[in-house]
RNA sequence: AGCGGGAUGGGAUAGCCAGGAGAUUCCGCCGGGCUCAUAACCCGGAGAUCGGACGUUCAAAUCGUCCUCCCGCUACCA
């Protein structure tokens, strides 16, 4: 259906917007490094590209923090947008525009995209429960409220349900709310608020997912959604921190209404603004954001052309860049994404990172590690397959270095320049063979077919392959023995050896850009490998260089031992009285702090001591909403005994048991597990709620429901010796 | 139980979508070679019923069905 790379279209390459709420670790980076690995690859190949990204700024997460701290929400995002924008170059990640969502341009842009939606008759307005705190008189959006999720029942916050199913929450739709502010519960208030109407779009979007290229799992996993039936998107929120809703009646940038964009709405559209910043920095005739991002098909056409968009994501978002971003383009007269490629998690040693102990490799422990960035791309984008989890350590990186970039890649580099400058001052006088052409050309052919596949890991294999035929090809050839018995033979093998180490430079370029830079010009070729296309891996590399330096260096155990120490070291000093949160928080896998979502907060977590107050059991209030008793007589509450009691497995909690209520014989499913020694409960009499609804908990089923007091679970009993079946009243 | 990811020589991984001699790469083990090279590199070997069972096929690691086990997330009706 699209054509293959390069095509004569410009390309943007894209990758998931860091939140701008915390520092990055080495799992953040596996997505910008790939990024940057595509995007470089795509430029070999001589297709014009643009490599773009920002700091996402808005959102409830920064507002909150920023309040905790005492600050504004844009002096708190911008340090760390400022933070990012340092930090990307030091691992050789290098965007085209790296702007962020608050900028001039993001907000006119997204203003903009409202504006043709409304336009276009896809915004309407409804009026929602929102929560809101009495105290201070204030609406509390997405997470300035937490609350039951209405799914699962879990503790979740007002937009997403993040320690239970994940699911994204619409406002309103949270339960038991109570302010994060102030602590109080929440009451609902009716507002208005407007939504982008994603049923006119199901069918588009179904269109959409069949022609979506990419990884499987971003191809995949959005089916279930798109085919089912699209919720409509509230894309507003009563908040000051944000971009405002451009209202109607309002002039032009005025804000109205008092309500801001959803962050989900403005954050996808810097992909836009960011294309756009590059563009009037470098000359549209140079690269032209509207021939790549404006939609140029008929008007009556139902599938959007322009140029090749790819974005680059940690698999939490896939939901919001195959559904709701395609939706929100189109419904402004915007072209399609070509390509998502969703990465899988980065884990520590085998387990996922877990910000809140202090258990992660931060960014700057890699800069201050004094490694060079290269080695640390080729270990995350070599290490697994792109949409499979890779696993980072010290240890890992050390083996993967020492034996494929030092063994194998500068081993052979090293050898066959030393070589040749000893013996030919440089490149020996005469043409590359056959089979080594062939054989660069098998490897220029494996390279664009990992661009094609969208497999980054395929684009750091290569070079190393090639590398690894060389040392073979050498030692077949054995050149040492030769210079004295067959000086010609000699000379063509060296002069293979050397075409050879100028493949490797172009083809290692996009995984290991530094490197291959470095290794460029001791090959004495002029300028960047950076700014030639594949065809130079088989063009005649220069007559004459300079004694050739080792590329690659090993990393000593000593430093590996080091590293390890100092990691260990801060997870003990983190973990040994730093109490987390009840759940001990894990970050968001792979931490793609994209978007509000994925994002889980510092060591504060959101326990506020008051809650979890163990030390002084807090009464609850007597609830001031009465029932009637005809309401309670609905209830069916019986006396039962314990016939037997079993553990569910895999639950942390529940048991199933089996009661007598006299007529029959139940199994309920209750919480108990850990409270009570259910070998001696069969016999004893409890209270049960006989008429509950059925439900089923880790397949078992539960039919009714057992009464017990408080949090140890106190069983209820009778006081007498009530029958089984005997109905309480 | 649901969703997702796995199960491939001692460890870690590729191959599976587009079936074709039992399979990649890295480590480890055994033996040999080379000495240009960063104690590197090259060659050879031991070692596997490609989790299990059916099925489709001339042919299955690869496709289908069922099953077992592992991991993650979810579900924990107090």
């Amino acid at each position: 259906m699209h054509e293959e790379f390069p095509t004569d279209s410009p390309a943007v390459v894209t990758c998931g917007l860091p939140y701008a709420n915390g520092d990055l670790h080495v799992g953040h980076l596996r997505t910008y490094v790939s990024g940057d690995a595509y995007s470089r690859a795509l430029e070999r190949l001589g297709q014009s590209v643009a490599f773009v990204c920002g700091s996402d700024m808005h959102g409830t997460p920064i507002a909150v923090n920023a309040a905790e701290e005492g600050v504004d929400p844009e002096t708190f995002a911008l340090e760390y947008h400022e933070q990012y924008e340092e930090t990307f170059p030091k691992f050789n990640v290098e965007f085209d525009n790296y702007g962020h969502t608050h900028d001039a341009t993001n907000t006119e842009m997204t203003r903009s995209f409202v504006r043709s939606w409304i336009d276009n008759d896809h915004v309407f307005e409804k009026e929602i429960e929102v929560a809101w705190d009495a105290e201070t008189d204030q609406p509390l959006p997405d997470r300035f409220v937490e609350g039951t999720c209405p799914y699962c029942g879990e503790t979740a916050r007002g937009d997403e349900c993040d320690d239970g199913c994940q699911r994204h929450l619409e406002p309103g739709e949270i339960e038991a709310p109570v302010s994060t502010i102030t602590g109080n519960p929440a009451e609902y208030r009716t507002r208005p608020h407007k939504f982008l109407r994603l049923s006119d779009l199901q069918e588009y979007l179904q269109g959409f997912i069949d022609r979506l290229e990419g990884t499987d799992n971003a191809k995949n996993q959005p089916r279930e959604w798109i085919e089912g039936e699209l919720q409509d998107l509230c894309i507003t929120r009563d908040m000051d921190w944000g971009i405002d809703y451009p209202s109607e009646g309002a002039a032009a940038g005025e804000g109205g209404d008092d309500l801001v964009l959803y962050v989900w709405v403005d954050a996808p559209i810097e992909y836009v603004s960011s294309t756009k910043q590059y563009s009037e920095r470098v000359g549209s005739d140079e690269y032209d954001w509207e021939a790549v991002w404006k939609d140029h098909s008929d008007p009556d056409s139902e599938v959007p052309e322009g140029g090749e968009i790819l974005h680059v994501i940690g698999h939490d978002i896939i939901q919001h860049h195959t559904v709701f971003w395609p939706a929100m383009l189109r419904g402004a007269g915007f072209n399609e994404p070509r390509a998502v490629m969703a990465c899988g998690f980065v884990n520590l040693d085998g387990e996922a990172f877990s910000t809140s102990r202090n258990r992660a490799v931060w960014a700057d422990d890699y800069v201050e590690s004094g490694l060079d960035p290269d080695l640390y791309r080729y270990h995350i984008v070599t290490g697994s397959e792109f949409t499979a989890d890779v696993d980072f350590s010290w240890d890992g990186l050390q083996e993967r270095v020492n034996n494929e970039l030092v063994g194998t890649l500068g081993n052979f580099l090293y050898r066959s320049l030393l070589f040749a400058e000893r013996n030919y001052d440089g490149t020996p006088e005469t043409g590359t063979s056959e089979t080594v052409e062939g054989e660069i050309e098998a490897a220029i052919e494996a390279f664009q077919e990992a661009v094609d596949a969208y497999r980054v890991r395929g684009l750091g294999r290569a070079p190393v392959e090639l590398a690894k035929f060389g040392n073979e090809y050498i030692q077949r050839h054995e050149p040492w023995k030769l210079t004295d018995d067959d000086p010609e033979k000699a000379a063509q093998v060296i002069r293979d050896c050397v075409q050879l180490s100028k493949a490797i430079a172009v083809l290692m370029e996009p995984v290991l850009p530094g490197k291959a830079d470095a290794l460029w010009t001791q090959l004495g070729e002029p300028g960047s490998v950076g700014d030639v296309g594949l065809e130079a891996a088989l063009s005649s590399p220069p007559d004459e260089f300079g004694e050739p330096e080792e590329l690659f260096e090993k990393i000593e155990d000593d430093r590996v031992d080091e590293l390890n120490r100092q990691l260990a070291e801060r997870v003990e000093a983190a973990g040994g009285d730093g109490e987390d949160g009840p759940n001990g928080e894990t970050d968001g896998p792979n931490g793609e702090t994209d978007g509000p979502n994925g994002e889980t907060d510092g060591p504060n977590g959101e326990t506020d001591g008051s809650k979890d107050g163990a030390d002084v059991p807090d009464i609850e209030p007597i609830t001031d909403d009465r029932v009637g008793f005809e309401e309670f007589k609905h209830l069916d509450l019986r006396v039962a005994e314990v016939l037997s009691a079993e553990s569910i497995e895999g639950a942390d909690k529940l048991a199933k048991l089996e009661v007598d209520v006299g007529v029959e014989t139940r199994q309920i499913v209750a919480g108990i597990k850990q409270l009570h020694d259910l070998e001696s409960l069969p016999g004893t009499r409890i209270v049960i709620v006989a008429n509950l609804e059925k439900s089923e908990l880790f397949g078992v089923e539960s039919n009714g429901m057992l009464l017990a007091a408080g949090e140890e679970a106190d069983l209820l009993t009778t006081h007498g010796d009530s029958a089984p079946g005997t109905k309480i009243q």
